[in-house]
DNA sequence: GCTTTATATTACCATATGCTTATATGGTCG
DNA sequence: CGACCATATAAGCATATGGTAATATAAAGC
């Protein structure tokens, strides 16, 4: 099954939002908000993240696409967009089993 | 349903893993493999990258485990390690294709 | 063995990105 | 309006990363 070449500027559009992943903290603040929707205060506690630094994070994942917010009085609440990034994590996650396990085996091996 | 929390090592393994894939040049040479095994020169051709460049970026992308290589005689051929790579690539297209479409919508909705 | 072809590696520069400190914005309450 | 909380933004530094030019390795053929 032959795919329609990408243009330079999908390219770069993919690679933008792979490079929203590709940053541990972002993880974790994704991580975080797959338990559910959280507060940026919620989400410095559970990530061990400073204050402007987890700002910026999430402005990055927004941009991304990546999570949605919306204002409660001063607070603002932060929730995951879509399944995909669980997916997308997931997958990578697995990825990161089978090598594991292949590891294991090799050494299992002799 | 609620996952295991992540350790600092297990996310920075599964950022490494993304940032392999958070780049076009890379994206551009994933996308020439999915047409089938090639070796570097062909690779080249397929998506205009420099020599030194490319082989870096090959690299990079071996030691993510995306691609798998064998020799033969002078020339090394390059394909994709797994079907992850196009799953991820995919889910990652489908994303830009519904923010395209919405936004397409919010235009027409003027 | 020497030349040629194919690929990898090194050294270098320019740019991008993360983290931190300090400051700004914006809402709430008294 | 003034003090306070929650969040965002700006500035600055240190490091990482991409691109290129130059060099090294390695196989093939004469």
């Amino acid at each position: 099954m032959s795919v329609r070449p990408l243009s330079r500027a999908q390219l770069h559009a993919i690679a933008e939002r792979f490079k929203a992943l590709a940053e541990p903290s972002r993880l974790a603040i994704l991580a975080a908000l797959r338990e559910g929707e959280r507060t940026v205060s919620q989400i410095l506690r559970a990530t061990g993240l400073g204050q402007a630094n987890a700002s910026r994070h999430l402005q990055t994942l927004y941009a991304a696409g990546f999570v949605e917010r919306r204002k409660d009085g001063p607070s603002i609440w932060y929730r995951l967009a879509d399944q995909d990034v669980m997916r997308l994590c997931d997958l990578m996650c697995g990825r990161l089993e089978r090598e594991a396990s292949t590891r294991r085996k090799l050494f299992a091996a002799r």
